[in-house]
DNA sequence: TGCTATGTAAAACGATCGTTTTATATATGG
DNA sequence: CCATATATAAAACGATCGTTTTACATAGCA
């Protein structure tokens, strides 16, 4: 594992358990098993490197979000729970902690949130048969409400949410 | 408005904008109008500070849902949300911002999604004459869901949820 | 062999953090 | 009228913030 790819690694995990701000460069070089010279030279700063684990993250998690169905789609956020934890949506939470103020990081926000609408819309056309601009809203907020209830309801706010989908998308079938 | 008020309501407006680590306690008694003295007289600590407007927000937010019906719930959303704006849930945000590492920050987040829970369930109760758990959790969900959705997709996520929440009632009545 | 790239360790930068202190001012009520 | 409470302004506390710098080590390649 190079350089950056370690930097990547420690930084999203920091941030995701312990907040933006409240991770102090020390404690990341540290993690990251590296100097603060060698992260800057990589990072270029604090700021940038937000915008970077935003991107990564935007890339691993939409890389797993290309299915056909509905019911895929609430196990792709189970499986997602399972094996990176539980602790909300990091682009939300990356907007909230910076007051929706730092440009490099509100525009990585609004391009993967844009990116999942699109996502949600196609999957639920595919499962369809037809777009339905209307149930693909219904989906996003349970997708959504699911990403955030599971904090502290579990993975049972999950089936929740994939069983009214499943409600959603048969009514909407007849 | 007297002093405690005062510090109260700047306390929230500052923490919900800009969010809770990244505002600075100069910053507050600027916005307060008060000296840091008086500020930390009334307070204590910036940790009590922040666990005492959650207290405070949960008795304001949990005033506003006392309802009968489901529709009824998401219409004070939709209320709460043009009054207040749209920047989430500010209880899973402290918590993520603190690493739900601040015991009495962490115990304020419990209990209040202890309270909205119980309160969901008994709103579906009263809506359905009979307590049914798996709708409560998924009108749950849709709840948590409007409220985060919101953020990047307006009222129209509001209107979404209500009108699944509407689908998923009356599916469970007949 | 020497240049370049890439790394480390550690100190230092000014700024800001949360908090406390010192020194006064101003009301209110017995 | 004088104590008490409650406020202010402003400086200072040590700690930590994000970032840069200085000085040095190592490896690959010309």
């Amino acid at each position: 594992m190079d350089t950056t790819n370690k930097l990547i690694a420690a930084a999203e995990r920091l941030f995701d358990r312990h907040g933006f701000v409240a991770t102090g460069m020390d404690r990341l070089t540290e993690a990251a098993g590296m100097s603060s010279r060698t992260l800057y030279k990589h990072a270029g700063s604090k700021t940038q490197l937000m915008a970077c684990i935003l991107g990564e993250r935007d890339r691993r998690f939409m890389a797993r979000l290309d299915v056909g169905t509905v019911e895929a789609l609430f196990k792709v956020l189970d499986d997602w729970i399972r094996i990176e934890g539980t602790r909300g949506c990091l682009f939300l939470r990356s907007n909230a902690e910076t007051g929706g103020d730092t440009p490099e990081i509100a525009e990585a926000v609004r391009m993967h949130k844009t990116a999942f609408q699109n996502q949600v819309a196609r999957i639920v056309a595919t499962d369809l048969g037809h777009e339905d601009p209307e149930i693909a809203e219904q989906i996003l907020v349970l997708f959504e409400g699911a990403t955030h209830a599971a904090i502290y309801r579990g993975e049972g706010a999950v089936r929740a949410a994939q069983s009214a989908a499943a409600t959603l998308i048969e009514r909407a079938r007849s």
